[in-house]
DNA sequence: TCTGGGGTCCTAGGACCC
DNA sequence: TCTGGGGTCCTAGGACCC
C-alpha cells in the first residue's frame, strides 16, 4: 500500500490558516526572486500551476489574489511524524519515503482489518482524524503499482489494483508514469513514436537496452510488465549531509563565495554531530552563470565531522580550481563516505594503542583503559578491537 | 520561461592491485 | 613492442525523484 499526502505543504497551511482555504496558495520561492513552486494549492492546479515551475512562471499564471508562502519544513516535519505514527498503528512495517508518502506493507493484515478496500479506508481516516488532512491511496501487488495507484486518483483517492489487472491499469498510460523516465530518456522513446507503457511493452527487452542503456533498459522493460520488488523495507540510513543556496543575482565575490562555504559548513557539521557521523568525503557544488554546474570532492584520511575542517577543505578545493572571478549563480557543499565499521575499528585500535603506551602495563591500568574506550565506542566494539590486536 | 534544495543512483575513466 | 582480466577505489558529471 502507498500513501501520498495531498499537496501536503499547501493543505498544512490551509488547514492552519482557514482564510486561505478555497484560494490559489503557493509555498516555494519567494515572488520575484529566482526559485520554483514547492507546492501549490489545487485551487492553484487550475491555472496550470506545478510542483518544479519556476515562480516567475507561476506568479504570471496566478491572478492576484493567491497567497505566496515560503515553506516551514519544521513545521511540516511535525506533521509528518504524526501521520506515520499513526499509519503504524495500522501495520508496523512503514517506509518513509519523503516527508509526505510511505509504504505501508500490509500482506497479513486482511485477517487482522479486513479486505484491502478497508485497510485502504482506514489509512485515510487515521490521517484526516490525526491530522486533518487527506491523502491518496494505492493498493496492489508491489511498490510500483501501489505507487502508480496512488497516483491515479487524487486528491482523496484510494485506488486497488488485483494482480490480474495489473496489465490492464498500465497498458493505457502514458510512459511517462514509469520510474526513471524523466525529461531525457521519455523523449527517447517518444521520438522513436511510443506514447503509451503498452507501446513500451511490445518492445523487446534488447530494444530497450539499446536505447536506455542496460541497467535503465531492463528496469523499464520489467516495469512495463509490471514486474517490481514487493518488500517494504526499514528506513535506511542517509548517505549524505549537503546544504546548498542559489543567490538572488550572480556574485562575483570570492569572499562571498568563502562566507557561503562557511555557512554550509557550519549547517552540516551540525547535523552530522547531531546524528553522530563523521565522513569522509567533502564535496563542493558551484553553479555558474548559465547553470553550468561543477563539483569537486576530495576523500579524507580521517573522516570528520567538524566545521572548521569541512570548511577548510571545501575552501581549498574551491581555490584549487581557476574560478574566482566567474560569475557565481550557486554554492553548496556535502559530507559523505561515513566512518565504516572497519575504519571505526581501526580508529579504536590506534586510540588503545595510544592510551596503552602512555601507561605502565599494569592490568588495573589497562582495565581502566578498556574502559575509557569502551565509553567512547561501546563494550562490544572494545571487545572487537582488542581481538583485533592479536592478530 | 529560466530553471530550489535535499537526496539517491548510475556511468565512465583512470589508478592501482593481484 | 605489445601489453589479460577482474575487482575496487576515487573522481566528475548527470539523470532522476520528492
Amino acid at each position: 500500500m502507498h500513501i501520498d499526502l495531498d499537496a501536503f505543504f499547501a493543505s498544512i497551511e490551509q488547514r492552519d490558516h482557514p482564510e486561505y482555504q478555497g484560494r490559489p496558495l503557493v509555498v516555494g520561492a519567494k515572488p520575484g526572486k529566482r526559485g520554483v513552486v514547492a507546492t501549490c494549492s489545487y485551487e492553484a492546479r487550475r491555472y496550470g500551476v506545478r510542483s518544479a515551475m519556476p515562480i516567475s512562471e507561476a506568479v504570471r499564471r496566478l491572478p492576484p489574489e493567491t497567497v505566496y508562502l515560503r515553506p516551514s519544513m519544521t513545521r511540516y516535519g511535525e506533521v509528518s511524524r504524526q501521520i506515520m505514527q499513526a499509519l503504524e498503528g495500522i501495520s508496523p512495517a512503514v517506509e518513509k519515503v519523503s516527508v509526505d508518502e510511505a509504504f505501508l506493507d500490509i500482506s497479513g493484515m486482511q485477517r487482522l482489518i479486513g479486505p484491502p478496500e478497508v485497510i485502504g479506508r482506514r489509512a485515510k481516516s487515521v490521517i484526516l482524524e490525526g491530522v486533518g488532512l487527506t491523502a491518496s491511496v494505492g493498493i496492489g501487488p508491489n511498490r510500483l503499482i501501489a505507487k502508480l495507484a496512488s497516483d491515479f486518483r487524487k486528491p482523496d483517492g484510494l485506488t486497488i489494483v488485483l494482480a490480474d489487472q495489473v496489465q490492464a491499469f498500465l497498458d493505457p498510460q502514458p510512459l511517462t508514469i514509469l520510474r526513471g523516465l524523466g525529461a531525457k530518456s521519455a523523449p527517447v522513446l517518444q521520438r522513436i513514436g511510443l506514447r503509451t507503457v503498452a507501446d513500451v511493452r511490445r518492445l523487446s527487452l534488447l530494444e530497450l537496452r539499446r536505447h536506455l542503456g542496460d541497467l535503465a533498459g531492463t528496469k523499464i522493460h520489467e516495469q512495463a510488465h509490471g514486474i517490481a520488488s514487493d518488500r517494504v523495507h526499514l528506513d535506511s540510513e542517509r548517505k549524505s549531509i549537503s546544504k546548498e543556496t542559489t543567490f538572488n543575482e550572480d556574485i562575483t565575490d570570492p569572499e562571498i563565495v568563502r562566507d557561503t562555504l562557511h555557512w554550509a559548513a557550519q549547517e552540516v557539521g551540525y547535523i552530522a554531530r547531531q546524528e553522530g557521523r563523521r565522513g569522509s568525503i567533502v564535496t563542493v557544488k558551484i553553479r555558474f552563470q548559465g547553470f553550468e554546474t561543477h563539483t569537486r570532492s576530495r576523500t579524507l584520511t580521517t573522516p570528520t565531522s567538524t566545521d572548521k575542517e569541512i570548511f577548510q577543505q571545501a575552501w581549498e578545493l574551491y581555490q584549487s580550481e581557476q574560478w574566482v572571478g566567474r560569475p557565481v549563480r550557486l554554492v553548496g557543499l556535502g559530507v559523505s563516505g561515513w566512518a565504516s565499521d572497519a575504519a571505526k575499528a581501526a580508529e579504536q585500535a590506534d586510540l588503545f594503542d595510544e592510551i596503552t603506551a602512555d601507561h605502565a602495563p599494569k592490568q588495573e591500568r589497562l582495565y581502566q583503559t578498556m574502559d575509557a574506550v569502551s565509553d567512547k565506542f561501546g563494550r562490544k566494539s572494545v571487545r572487537f578491537g582488542v581481538r583485533r590486536r592479536k592478530e
